[in-house]
DNA sequence: TTTCGTATGTCAATCGTTTATCACAAAAAT
DNA sequence: ATTTTTGTGATAAACGATTGACATACGAAA
């Protein structure tokens, strides 16, 4: 059986009360009682009991993280930074992945309400605006409109896809595709085929959209943007993730289409783990260091401060280009 | 305030003991009652404080799960199947990031004691045995040798790299290099080390190992990757993981070494990821899905009967090679 | 000498739920 | 008609820690 405090207190010799004080630091203790106290906790290896704790009013310092996956790196990135951030200031989180799966995310919500987390971190969302009204705990969302109660943080989408668009143009492209996930209403992530379709507007271009949904399996995604590339006359492909934009590369390979010089793409995300292994990839890196400490800030006061008003309900992050060799041709 | 127990008493028209009764499903019960009692649960949207029900002894349905990083793919798909089967038997995770870093490390093991975990899965170890053992909790590790008295769960390394280092020989390679993590004692991912050593003794070739740090940044280890390739011929390389055996093929396209004429490569791990983003990769599959049941599996085994003694110290599962294009030539 | 600040102890209530015990009544079985 | 089974309630202790009220004792300052 774990030790509980009134061990401590016997082996240091004091009261209990003594005890709780020493942990929660408060009322007059004389350094000599600190000392023994402190050491029979060590001696015994005593943990106080959270669970004990947070019944009696104290934060349980659990955080409920939801993503629909983590085998996705840029999720992966993002959920990493959000517990690094997170266990700095003494939070600890509970990893859910809700696989875009309307039962699981609603069944995590409960548990999570059941396990008195703090507060909740979402990136996700298949469930009714109402369901997440109803948790009344504080919630900071990642590029998903959950209700108009709950802050979303999310890059500058927009900007980013009329940065890629504009980037492949000037490399020269000029039947430019869109590539990726299709319309789903309200939510931030949107903005990415406004941005494209703006700048073609703008431009002068006809705007071509090729959907694949972001959820499909590779393969068939492939299958799809090998369709793309031999039925159509692309020489430029704006893509609304890195991961599609690895499978256009591959694609080109296989069908011996030369990049940058035949077709010019462009990736969205960023993440560390392209930058080192898919450098030739051009892409709209998204802050994903800065959107971490967001999302952990705005949590951190909502917890805190819960009584205070929103301060703001969007806050977008700038993005940026990095230019590499599959829009930019570097001679060697 | 969220509603408790006596608020759905109140609303159902019963007793808090008929409340409990419903909930933990025992005593003598009509279904009448029960049905008043659910609805005044649903209507109350009241959720059980977990919290109280663990104080009382009840399991708290939290497993701690350890890895160094989740940006790693292969452990990324690993704590996403473990969560996955973990959620589909009701228990939630704590994702834990030690970062290979001692302090963190020890400080979630101690967050996750005071949190009540009801068991552990680890897959780092920067800590000493014996802190282990003080958990106290059912733990099962991957990979790592944490005490004698903690099961581990591994694929076949030793057969791994023995698969990877014959697949390269049968491909014609005679200068074969084993590059990757250098020597940790007692740990079964130190195997894969032997496993090459016993294959190239037994095809009687000369050993040679370029020892590059797992944890080491991407861009330190193209360094020692095109040094490897620039100063030593090599025509084949044995890679401890897939992430370092991309970066030899990035470096060989560099050099316009040609893969696999020229030069034959094999990964290690197999991880979905690669399967679908770097096909061209010859790899050993580790079996993450069965890993992950294993892991489970075991640990709730230890979970439920913690008083019978351990089967077995050392799960071993077999590998799979994967045969592609880094090793085979295929003729279009 | 009195009083105050310091240092500890005792006692009890509390957090929300579980569970055992006792009690009582109505329905069903003997 | 009596026993047994079924269904519900009231009460209280327990889980482990926190915290406030109150008591006590010591040394130092007034």
């Amino acid at each position: 059986m774990r030790p509980k405090l009134t061990d401590v207190a016997t082996k240091a010799g004091v009261s209990a009360t003594t005890v709780s004080r020493v942990i929660n630091n408060y009322g007059y203790l004389s350094q000599q009682t600190k000392d023994k106290v402190f050491q029979a906790m060590r001696e015994l290896n005593y943990q106080p009991n959270s669970l004990a704790r947070s019944l009696h009013g104290k934060k349980t310092l659990l955080i409920g993280v939801i993503f629909p996956s983590i085998s996705n790196p840029f999720f992966a990135e993002l959920v990493e930074r959000i517990e690094n951030k997170l266990f700095n200031q003494n939070y600890k989180i509970i990893l859910c992945n809700s696989a875009d799966n309307k039962e699981k995310e609603r069944d995590y919500l409960r548990m999570l309400i059941a396990n008195q987390v703090d507060g909740i971190i979402a990136g996700t969302h298949n469930l009714g605006i109402d369901e997440y009204n109803k948790v009344g705990l504080p919630i900071v969302s990642f590029d998903r409109r959950l209700s108009d109660k709950i802050p979303i943080v999310s890059s500058d989408n927009l900007r980013g896809t009329a940065l890629a668009t504009k980037e492949i143009y000037q490399a020269g492209a000029r039947h430019i595709y869109f590539l990726g996930n299709p319309h789903q209403i309200g939510n931030p992530t949107d903005l990415r085929l406004q941005g494209y379709q703006q700048t073609i507007a703008k431009l002068k271009l006809t705007p071509h959209i090729h959907a694949v949904a972001f959820s499909e399996s590779p393969t068939l995604k492939s299958l799809s943007i090998k369709k793309l590339l031999t039925q159509h006359h692309a020489d430029g492909i704006v893509c609304t993730d890195d991961l599609t934009a690895i499978l256009v590369l591959q694609a080109a390979r296989n069908l011996k289409i030369a990049v940058p010089q035949e077709l010019k793409v462009v990736g969205f995300d960023g993440t560390a783990f392209i930058q080192e292994y898919h450098p030739e990839l051009s892409t709209i890196v998204q802050p994903i260091d800065d959107i971490a400490s967001l999302l952990v800030n705005i949590l951190i006061e909502r917890i805190d401060h819960a009584e205070q008003p929103l301060e703001q309900m969007q806050y977008i992050l700038p993005v940026k280009l990095l230019r590499s060799q599959s829009t930019f041709y570097l001679d060697e």
